[in-house]
RNA sequence: GCCGGAGUGGCGAAAUGGCAGACGCACAGGACUUAAAAUCCUGGGUCCGUAACAGGACGUGCGGGUUCGAGUCCCGCCUCCGGCACCA
């Protein structure tokens, strides 16, 4: 055994897995093992894990996310493909920004420093990466080519004859711009694809700067769990509610989980319906014509015989043109109370129904009812046209809202099955609907969509509950917009690219990096900066962190290209789409990473992706073939990590007491991928010793002692030392017998199987078992020792490695890395005779053996005269024997 | 409320409709040791039963069902986790 003398107090260590990482740590980075090459001819696997945002300390989560990734990478590599397995840093975001707030020290000070710590504890694990390829997304050779997509989006718009995006120049001119240049800039303003609004957004007023809808949860920031509040500025905005249908289709071709997929169809929100006109009744004449009806959208046009009101939310265009004289006070009171309520008021005491009567009244359609128009906070602005029939009958929220205020209700649908139909809103029957009475729900809507289309009076129309995406940040550590403010006649600015040849656009130097309470960025303090000479204004916003992460598994099939964001030579290979390649599975063949960016990054690139390849610029329709989910590691108290709770567990502390290799393992090992697991450090320490026994299977106990001494004459990090350790004597040149292939070929088939399924804590699980088996094996047979390392290799590559390169004689190759994998022979598997269960009435009785291609009628027999089974059987006649070949057989009686 | 996912020993878990609990942790007993650590061996769902070995009954959140046979399939519930939530 080892021991480590100069720390009495430490226990005994299975193994020194210290001198071993070190050691091949220095031989990988030295060899470029892992160097990826776009001109092989071997088949090629793109595996990637979700860049992590540089903070002070790796976290135990990432290193699950990062050692699923590199035992597939490992994997693939030894079954013949081509692997790119790329590590990077999406580095520009908050937590660098708020240092800089508190200590005046410079972002890029601190993300440098975070870098350096994760780089350094990312490759003490040793994980398989390509570093050639390395990616900072704050550097200034990244964000230009972010800065350049933004170009793109900038100049396209999205051509709904074609469902694609297109160059802003192919837009067409209507008659009405003809001649004017400023007439066409505005029309093409307002189609670009990054555009400009002054709107209501969410602001932040802790964190000083506005944030998307998916960073908003339940009225608060996702970061720091601020409250936000709506306020309106001057924002950029990108138009992916132009890609919903896009975005929700493509869904079907890729290999994501359902959850994943159902939470992106979720967010998109598409919901059918209608579109339909509602006359104001008795309008006063003041009121021009266009606005003399209310649009509404509603998925139950079915039911429009049962609307008895209508419904505007409070910040609807025609409120106050509506209003009656008498009404008037009651309605400015209540816009006042809603607008003074947050929006996290509006939801959480959104029990209570409020609102007020106009005074005003629409005809319904259908039946030319006159009918009341109210205002109230349930209905949104901000979803479908603002503006609701109410049907109290077949909507929960109407019929909560008729109770409180006394409208009538009318029941258009009978429920199927005769029951009480107030309330129900799922599909029935049609009734007291004139020519839509008597059909069922999905034809009632069919034909009342063609009737209110012959009429002119509306429409079948799709809603989504996306909305564009909020870009830019009040911040200083993001990428500045490559926009300029020009100055126009009449004092006015007006927004214009700037040149490629310009880019990269980087930020001036600040030393103040405070948010202004009045929203305008940091950046504006540059004035040297923002003011150029010919008095033309930068625009002073940054883009969100997202920015950079949208893109980069693009730039890294081609990180090093000054002259492209990625050639098209390297974007097909990697992605899959050059001549020859297998099709059918465009993309990044693995993509591994937490759910929490199910709606943020993951929807984001989908649509910066979608844009790049409708304007030819990558190859594929989707970034991301086949992804997968890894589940959070919680506290060993079952709780999510978190330093007030103090069960945060360190990497650093974890890799000094049991390495690299345990880390990893245990990570895999301690359930299915996709679960959120509790850690535990006494896991930790049992796949140690699983190491442990794997090590000892190998070395010679007496060469330990040598290693041993040799570490306490020269130092416990001389590399001579492992030198000492030797090949136990027990593995020899000898054929296997039938028991030991089979043993192995069991491991094979398991280890194959589960990592092909993503089962790494089961494909452990049969390492372990070969391992239990081998120990007590007299001669090793070295040809499976060898096998059962490259098994190992995925896994535990360090000591795979150290083992390997102890058996394998001087002129072997210097790396396990491109072992072949092994082959499973199902021949050695097979048996002779098989151990077969005998129930009576469906409960194990006895178990007999019977020769493997046996007859049905002999193993019958066998089975009705085993001793054990009769006992149960007494007096009663067999009624039937269920045999099934191989597995068991069933005696009824 | 709606949409996902999950409920199996003391714990993490495993099980193409066919022997429930592989593998690991923790625990207990033993070997080695002056002793400990490390290592090795053995044990283990619960209950009844036996001097012991036998032997038996029950057992995968709860209640039904399909089946020769259900952790697995179907119906109805309960609990936990995640997401969405006045989205018309």
């Amino acid at each position: 055994m080892l021991r480590w003398n100069s720390i009495p107090t430490m226990p005994e260590k299975p193994y020194d897995h210290r001198q071993i990482e070190l050691k091949w740590h220095a031989r990988w980075e030295n060899a470029d093992f892992y160097k990826a090459d776009e001109d092989s001819a071997r088949p090629k696997f793109y595996v990637l894990e979700m860049l992590p945002y540089p903070s002070g300390t790796l976290h135990i989560g990432h290193i699950r996310n990062y050692s699923i990734g590199d035992a597939l990478a490992r994997y693939k590599w030894m079954r013949g493909y081509n692997v790119l397995h790329p590590m990077g840093w999406d580095a520009f975001g908050l937590p660098a920004e708020q240092y800089a707030i508190r200590t005046g020290q410079h972002p890029r000070k601190t993300t440098e420093a975070n870098i350096a710590v994760f780089k350094r504890q990312i490759k003490a694990l040793g994980f398989s990466y390509d570093w050639s390829r390395e990616i900072d997304t704050t550097a200034p050779g990244y964000f230009k080519w972010t800065q350049w997509i933004f170009l793109k989006l900038y100049n396209s718009w999205f051509n709904p004859a074609t469902g694609k995006a297109e160059p802003i120049e192919t837009l067409p001119c209507p008659p009405e711009c003809a001649g004017s240049p400023d007439a066409l800039r505005q029309h093409r303003d307002g189609k670009r694809l990054a555009y400009v609004t002054e709107a209501p957004v969410w602001w932040c007023e802790e964190l000083g700067t506005v944030l998307a809808n998916e960073e908003v949860v339940e009225g608060r920031s996702e970061v720091g769990g601020f409250p936000v509040t709506r306020r309106p500025m001057r924002q950029w905005m990108l138009r992916i509610t132009a890609y919903a249908e896009r975005l929700l289709r493509g869904l079907e071709q890729i290999d994501w989980s359902d959850s994943l997929k159902e939470m992106q169809r979720n967010w998109i929100g598409r919901s059918d319906g209608a579109e339909v006109q509602f006359r104001l009744a008795d309008a006063p004449s003041d009121i021009p014509e266009a606005d003399r009806a209310i649009l509404v959208f509603t998925t139950r046009p079915d039911t429009l015989f049962g609307a008895t009101y209508m419904v505007l939310s409070p910040e609807h265009k025609l409120v106050d043109l509506i209003t009656t004289p008498e009404q008037r006070a009651a309605v400015a009171d209540y816009k006042a109370e809603v607008a003074r309520k947050s929006d996290l008021e509006r939801t959480e005491l959104a029990r209570q129904k409020t609102g007020v009567f106009t005074g005003a009244h629409a005809v319904n359609p259908v039946n030319n009812e006159k009918i009341p128009i109210w205002i109230a906070d349930y209905v949104l602005a901000s979803y479908g046209t603002g503006a609701i029939m109410a049907v109290p009958g077949h909507d929960t929220r109407d019929l909560e809202f008729a109770r409180k205020f006394n409208l009538p209700v009318r029941l258009v649908v009978q429920a199927p099955g005769g029951a009480d139909s107030t309330g129900f809103v799922g599909d029935g029957v049609s009734v007291n609907s004139g020519f839509l009475s008597g059909l069922p729900t999905p034809e009632a809507k069919t034909k009342i969509n063609a009737w209110l289309e012959e009429k002119g009076l509306g429409r079948a129309t799709v809603n989504f509950k996306l909305r564009d995406w909020l870009f830019s940040r009040q911040r200083y550590w993001g990428e500045p917009f490559p926009i300029l403010w020009k100055p126009a006649p009449g004092g006015a600015f007006r927004h214009e690219a700037i040149p490629e040849s310009a880019l990269p656009l980087q930020p001036p130097d600040l030393t103040d990096f405070k948010p202004a309470a009045t929203g305008e960025p940091p950046l504006a303090r540059a004035k040297d900066w923002v003011c150029l000479p010919d008095g033309s204004r930068r625009e002073t916003n940054t883009m969100p962190q997202w920015a950079g992460s949208c893109w980069y598994y693009l730039r890294f099939t081609d990180a090093r290209n000054d002259a492209q964001f990625c050639g098209a030579g390297p974007e097909r290979y990697w992605m899959g789409t050059a001549p020859g390649q297998a099709a059918g599975k465009p993309g990044v063949d693995l993509y591994v990473g937490g759910i929490e960016h199910a709606v943020l990054h993951l929807l984001y690139s989908r649509f910066w992706h979608n844009v790049l390849f409708d304007l030819g610029y990558v190859s594929t329709p989707e970034p991301f073939f086949k992804l997968v989910n890894q589940g959070l590691i919680l506290g060993e108290d079952g709780q999510k990590m978190s330093k007030s709770r103090g069960n945060v567990i360190n990497p650093d502390d974890i890799l000094r007491e049991y390495g690299a290799d345990a880390l990893r393992l245990y990570e895999m090992f301690m359930g299915p991928l996709e679960m959120v697991k509790p850690w535990s450090t006494k896991g930790v320490e049992g796949v140690y010793r699983f190491l442990g026994r794997v090590w000892r299977l190998f070395v010679d106990e007496k060469s330990e002692t040598e290693f041993e001494q040799h570490q306490t004459a020269h130092g416990q990090d001389d590399p001579e030392s492992l030198a000492r350790v030797e090949l136990s004597r027990a593995i020899r040149d000898v054929p296997p017998t039938p028991t030991q292939l089979k043993t192995l070929h069991a491991c094979i088939k398991k280890v194959t199987e589960d990592l092909d399924g993503f089962r790494f804590n089961t494909a452990i699980s049969a390492l372990m078992v070969f391992v239990n088996d081998a120990i007590t094996w007299e001669t090793k047979p070295a040809a499976v020792m060898r096998e059962f390392l490259v098994l190992l290799h995925p896994f535990a590559p360090h000591l795979a490695e150290e083992l390997r390169s102890k058996m394998a004689g001087p002129n072997a190759a210097a790396t396990i890395a491109y072992e072949p994998w092994p082959a499973f022979d199902p021949a050695v598997l097979a048996e002779d005779t098989i151990e077969m269960p005998v129930q009576v009435n469906g409960k194990l009785r006895d178990k007999i053996i019977v020769p493997i291609g046996a007859p049905e009628a002999d193993i019958r027999a066998a089975a009705l005269a085993s001793e054990k089974a009769r006992q149960f059987m007494e007096g009663k006649p067999v009624k039937k024997v269920i045999i099934v070949p191989r597995r068991l057989v069933n005696i009824v009686v």
